[in-house]
DNA sequence: CTATTTAGTCAGACACTCTGACTATACGTG
DNA sequence: CACGTATAGTCAGAGTGTCTGACTAAATAG
């Protein structure tokens, strides 16, 4: 075997990554860093809490709600108390997040078709086959 | 789509990258962090320079500096004057360092089993063929 | 021999992340 | 209902990883 499995998909998923944050670069969201970013990917439309956040990032709340706060401060977010705990606060996609969701999806698919046209449709589908019934055994938030 | 490839792998990928980890903790290799680790896993058996480690690592070399520093002061890795260039020193793996590859080396091994178990033999060809025909238009070092 | 490149270090700064301690609210049970 | 426990979140402090910029010393090209 020449290259561990995982290191194989660091390199690409790397990739994936790196080019993102260079779009989002070019494209006037230069604050944004790839922190910030993991958390406001995982914002629900309905708003989150930084507990949830947190988890699903797998990072703790402390650092959820330190990004969250850099992510306000941006104007990438907005918060809210959550009506149904007053413990809570929602945090929310703001129109500027919803900008730089547009725009990292935007090269994610970029991506995803760069890897689909190298690799043909067969091979792209037994790649993804394999990955998504991996995360039965890798995913600690499943 | 439900979830990018790119996530796919990179929940894969962290899930290994924490087993090892967590293996080397348990066998006393508590110290050794994961940056530590991603130097250390690329240092040739002649010894490695600064500059290689930190264009293999993508890091830039005086990261890889630091790195190799702490590595040094722990007993990971021992350095000497390489005798074809006076500028540079040699980074080479010292005993307690190649003691702790050895144990990574194990997990690794054991994640890999399981992924393959897991999968099956077929798709776990299928899923490194498509990686590492990825790697290709994805990894910055080739 | 000089100019440029390369190997590496030093200094300073910032981002990310964690642990531990704390407050306030919610919830479950007797 | 009251009390004890669990949950949402914050504050404070620390350590680690990472970068940029400026620098030294040795190698190399012309």
């Amino acid at each position: 075997m020449e290259l561990p499995t995982a290191l194989l998909m660091f390199i690409a998923q790397r990739h994936a990554e790196e080019r993102i944050v260079e779009h989002l670069r070019a494209h006037g969201f230069a604050d944004l860093t790839l922190a910030q970013g993991r958390i406001a990917a995982r914002i629900a439309e309905e708003g989150s809490r930084i507990t949830d956040l947190a988890e699903q990032a797998q990072v703790t709340k402390q650092t959820a709600g330190f990004l969250v706060e850099q992510l306000e401060r941006a104007g990438y977010v907005d918060r809210v108390p959550d009506p149904t705990d007053k413990r809570a606060r929602l945090v929310r996609i703001a129109p500027r997040g919803r900008e730089a969701q547009e725009c990292a999806r935007e090269m994610e698919q970029t991506v995803e078709a760069e890897w689909a046209a190298h690799l043909g449709p067969r091979r792209m589908g037994q790649l993804r086959d394999a990955l998504v019934s991996l995360r039965e055994i890798t995913d600690p938030f499943l």
